[in-house]
DNA sequence: AATATTTGACTGACCGGTCGGTCACTAAAT
DNA sequence: ATTTAGTGACCGACCGGTCAGTCAAATATT
């Protein structure tokens, strides 16, 4: 009896974990898609047949292309935010130091990134006008806000231990750094000349002396 | 006989104006609704309507929605780039001064632009996926690239008459500059708590007296 | 055998673009 | 002065293609 419920439980865990792996094999093939062709030029039967499944199978996972495309939006910010933590964490250093390394931890996944990178700007487009744009705008004001606050934190640190001056902006300078990171990488993407690292590691001699004082 | 032809060129004149300001009229209108409903949530018909005209009319003056929406890029990139032109040209003062000035000239026009800003986003899609990708990016590089020219050559004086340090990278900085700017407004469009304008006068400060020395 | 899952052909709402026709206005003819 | 003919701006009903979402049948699982 015991085997059987045992069986059970482990078929059932099984199949969950299976439907779980399934939807993310889905979204990974949808942000695909929609990085390829955008959110109105993506077809649903093309996302399926990138996932290799049937287009109503997808049905059973996602209640609609929308929720989908939500779906690969929230992948993508668990996916670059862990980046980005990482790297945070796993340095040392001065503040300075870390803030430098946070930098070219940031541009260098702009290789890794390049051909998801307009993603981005569909959901920038998402959370201005589509229907779905109250949940995104709501996301990316958190984002940003998160962001803004983990970077605020590294230089308030940097103030505390007479790294950098005492009368710095903290909140400021962290909500221009996240914008400009977000900027650079914007031009890479336009101009494939253009070299977001350098760029970005010249500018950031400035800011820093600046910070210093 | 003369009279006649007179007449008749002068009329031609006057159509030919008419036409061109029925054209502005629907540009304008068009941006109203694309920046309400995205590119592909409006329809076609309701900018006839808020053009007050008729469909088949528009078509007599733009070749496809996507032509109208490219005039209506341009339309946008000439309002906004007129304006930045204006305020540069027209500061006096140190480099460090104008740098502010423009600093504050831009933010301050956020207020303005407020309602037309979810059109960036469009156009910033457009460039990433849809059939009108190549005109859209490379009218977006040309913008950058002019823009950070501008910067860059403000910097640069800066550093010539000394105000700077000689060191200092002025493309690199100008193009973080554009960036910053840009992404504090995009920010904004986020957050109707964050204030561009105080967040980038702070942050000016300390980038200025990085650059100062 | 019963149940769960997958499938892709199908449907109908949707919408960009077209087209035949109207109207206001001009210009030559009488 | 009046008629006639020509022009082109204007219109919106219509067409035809498109595509998200459905569902009945097929297939796999228990």
């Amino acid at each position: 009896m015991t085997g059987w419920s045992e069986k059970g439980s482990v078929n059932l865990a099984f199949r969950q974990k299976n439907k779980k792996e399934k939807k993310t094999r889905i979204v990974e093939a949808a942000a695909k898609v929609f990085a390829r062709r955008g959110f109105s030029g993506t077809l649903v039967a093309d996302i399926a047949v990138e996932a290799g499944i049937g287009k109503g199978t997808l049905y059973e996972y996602f209640d609609s292309k929308e929720d989908l495309f939500f779906a690969v939006f929230e992948w993508f910010v668990q996916k670059t935010g862990a980046e980005a933590k990482v790297s945070i964490s796993a340095l040392g250093g001065s503040a300075s130091e870390r803030l430098e390394a946070l930098t070219e931890s940031l541009m260098h996944s702009w290789v890794e990134l390049e051909d998801l990178y307009s993603l981005v700007m569909e959901f920038w487009s998402a959370s201005a006008s589509s229907q779905m744009r109250e949940r995104f705008k709501q996301a990316f004001r958190e984002g940003y806000g998160d962001f803004r606050h983990i970077v605020s934190a590294l230089i308030r640190e940097g103030i505390e231990c007479g790294e950098f001056r005492p009368d710095v902006d903290a909140e400021s300078v962290a909500a221009a750094l996240v914008g400009t990171w977000d900027a650079l990488l914007l031009q890479a993407w336009f101009d494939e000349a253009f070299n977001p690292l350098t760029t970005a590691k010249r500018f950031m001699t400035v800011l820093i002396r600046g910070l210093a004082g």
